[in-house]
DNA sequence: CCGTATCCGAAAAGATACTG
DNA sequence: CAGTATCTTTTCGGATACGG
């Protein structure tokens, strides 16, 4: 590889234009990440990947998340066939929600991304120490 | 203004508290996606795993970036030792940033997202319309 | 108990003129 | 060419009062 790089070209907004092998993965980890890049997706989906959760019960599991976001993480992963809503009509409501099969499968390789992590945060935060002191050397430096 | 940074600082990524038990285990899985969750990470990282890439040239292939977001991109991918920065003191300024062999395997696991997006892409596309058409009745309905 | 509606501040992202 | 400085717009997330 002389001069590198493939031109390959990554569109974001717009997964219309995906059509070589290169951003057509692209587009879809773009997408996946858009539907479980919220602060609270992954946390919401874990939980439920155990049994079945209740809004309080997620609510106290998943500490510091507030009503408003919970309920609209719930909405958007229920809207896109990741969790099931179950409304018991008792008098006190009752409301369950499960990880569908799909959510399953998700986490499993959100699994594998977390081993990635396992592996690599020691190297990263001495990357990050490193960069940070460097730029610091360099700044007082050159002041 | 002598600690105020003169370069960019980081403003992409945000730090995370992983302290109840129940986001204990999502918080690796958390951690990535922080490193990762820019709206440009990914398209970057793929196209600097194809090879070395300019400043410029990233600008062109990933279409739709600012310069201040390409920048604030690469620093950060830069720092958490992601990408690699190599300046060619040459007359017209040459850059290259490239994948590290963290990066690749980061690129990976990211494949097997990937994988799964393409598997489920249709049902989830197909649960939002159900879910969608189902909220519009249910709204007439009521009204 | 299970939410919805509303307001507000913080953070991300976009556009672009300017520079070594 | 490869950025930086600055401004504006947009989105996200927190707090909380209210409703079924």
């Amino acid at each position: 590889m002389s001069q590198g790089n493939t031109g390959v070209t990554v569109e974001v907004s717009a997964p219309k234009e995906c059509e070589t092998p290169a951003t057509q993965a692209a587009c879809s980890v773009l997408d996946v990440l858009g539907r479980v890049s919220g602060k609270w997706s992954i946390a919401i989906l874990l939980v439920t990947t155990q049994g079945p959760a209740r809004f309080t019960e997620l609510e106290r599991q998943v500490r510091g998340i507030s009503r408003r976001m919970l309920t609209l993480t719930l909405r958007n992963l229920e809207r896109d066939g990741l969790l099931t809503r179950t409304v018991y009509p008792t008098v006190p409501p009752k409301v369950e929600y499960t990880a569908t099969p799909i959510a399953r499968e998700l986490y499993d390789s959100l699994v594998e991304l977390a081993g990635w992590a396992e592996r690599h945060v020691e190297a990263i935060d001495r990357a990050r120490l490193d960069y940070d002191v460097a730029l610091a050397a360099a700044g007082s430096d050159a002041e």
